[in-house]
DNA sequence: CATACTAAGTGTTGAAAACACACTTTTATT
DNA sequence: AATAAAAGTGTGTTTTCAACACTTAGTATG
């Protein structure tokens, strides 16, 4: 049985971000200028990179989106992992590969981490990089490289799931928020509809979400009492 | 940057048996011989291997599956990724390793899968091996090599979960059971009792099981309606 | 053949959660 | 003063969940 001499091992992030506009994932375009145009238009792919030899999976996901984006504490979260032998052979993908590794042909598999972050109080900028980097709507994603529509996928299942069963909505959330943005919030992730005051009835069960003594201003209409959840609630289920 | 020149990739199987006797897992255990006794006692570990340069990581499990118990089709999903720098530098592991690897330093990244058999009909048995593999209850396993009590929880975790959620329990009956023998799985993987009444009425819901034409036999009480299941019903949710 | 043992099988009721549903209130704008 | 726009609020119905105990069918024993 011979060992595995030369595999190659990345993590790779879809990071979620969210405001009023709608759920986000942060997408990098490959340079046009690296990419062989035979193919037609350069593709987009998720952020990722290779581990570091001493980097944990977890630590290593963390790097990726402190580069990007440079926050931190980003709340990460691994969901899968993706390990066909051929996720990186495709003709569309080498192309571009050999333009940016020094191992193109190298077998990559790939943990994959959701990340979320709230773009109301400040959009984290794609940083330094040469740019090409951007947030889209995740209902408009076109086709990735490799393998990344299927890991898009199932962060998104991912999400569904933790949001069903954790309290990681303020995750998304501006610190302070209404019940229409917190009911925004899980429609659009879930993608349906909920009864706002059945909505409200449940939340008014939830101990983390606390009502502050503060009321949405400028809006030309009743506004809304704001609402900040509160830390020290948050256990799990 | 540097690349990853040498990075490890195993899958790691937690395959769990259950029987009218309990649920249970199946582990190696590190023969005596090859494990320097400073430490004390040999340890267990779960079943697990580096996968092969060209092999898929399900397909991996699979195989690594196979070569313990000959089986093939058994029930396999993939649950966590473990990659700490250190899961394989402990001092009580090491020495262990020195005598099974080629390059016992290296570090090595896993992928947790956890399979289903029912030990009901036949009982796997530990094929071809020098020995030293069993079926250990999961309520009495002790320390294991590795990060593998941690893998273990995890799987436990995850099957937990999966039960609540699809329809996974055929797995691990036999082709035909009674609806106490379902209420036991039941109980046992989820570690809590059901009502006997109320937990018939929901089975009855259950379009996927189907009651058959037959009873048991040779019990010396009120013999039990035999059921079993139908795949076609099987989907998902 | 009568009795005893064992697990199988079976319904009802009350409480809680889920669901469906429409009007009034508060602010900014004109 | 009138309008526009989203906020906020309660009730009845249906469905689901939880608690609870006795009768039945077969095997074994005397």
């Amino acid at each position: 049985m011979q060992p595995n001499e030369s595999l190659h091992l990345s993590v790779d992030c879809v990071l979620f971000g969210y405001n009023d506009d709608g759920l986000k994932v942060l997408l990098i375009n490959q340079k046009e200028d690296t990419y062989a145009h035979a193919q037609g238009r350069p593709m987009s792919q998720l952020p990722g990179d290779l581990i570091l030899i001493d980097e944990g999976l977890e630590a290593a996901a963390e790097r990726v989106l402190f580069e990007l984006t440079q926050v931190n504490g980003v709340y990460l979260k691994q969901f899968h992992a993706y390990g066909d032998p051929d996720r990186v052979k495709d003709h569309k993908d080498r192309t571009w590969l050999r333009s940016v590794r020094t191992l193109p042909d190298q077998r990559v598999i790939t943990v994959g981490y959701f990340g979320l972050v709230s773009l109301h109080d400040h959009s984290p900028q794609p940083a330094s990089f040469a740019g090409g980097v951007s947030w889209v709507d995740v209902n408009e994603v076109g086709p990735l490289a490799f393998d990344h529509n299927s890991i898009l996928n199932g962060a998104i299942e991912a999400l569904q799931t933790q949001l069903e069963t954790h309290h990681i909505s303020f995750e998304l959330l501006p610190k302070k928020f209404t019940l229409s943005q917190l009911q925004d919030l899980y429609e659009t992730v879930l993608d349906k509809k909920f009864d706002k005051r059945n909505f409200r009835k449940n939340v008014k069960k939830m101990s983390h979400v606390v009502p502050l003594d503060e009321k949405q201003q400028g809006v030309m209409h009743k506004p809304a009492q704001l609402f900040s959840f509160n830390p020290d609630q948050i256990e799990n289920a």
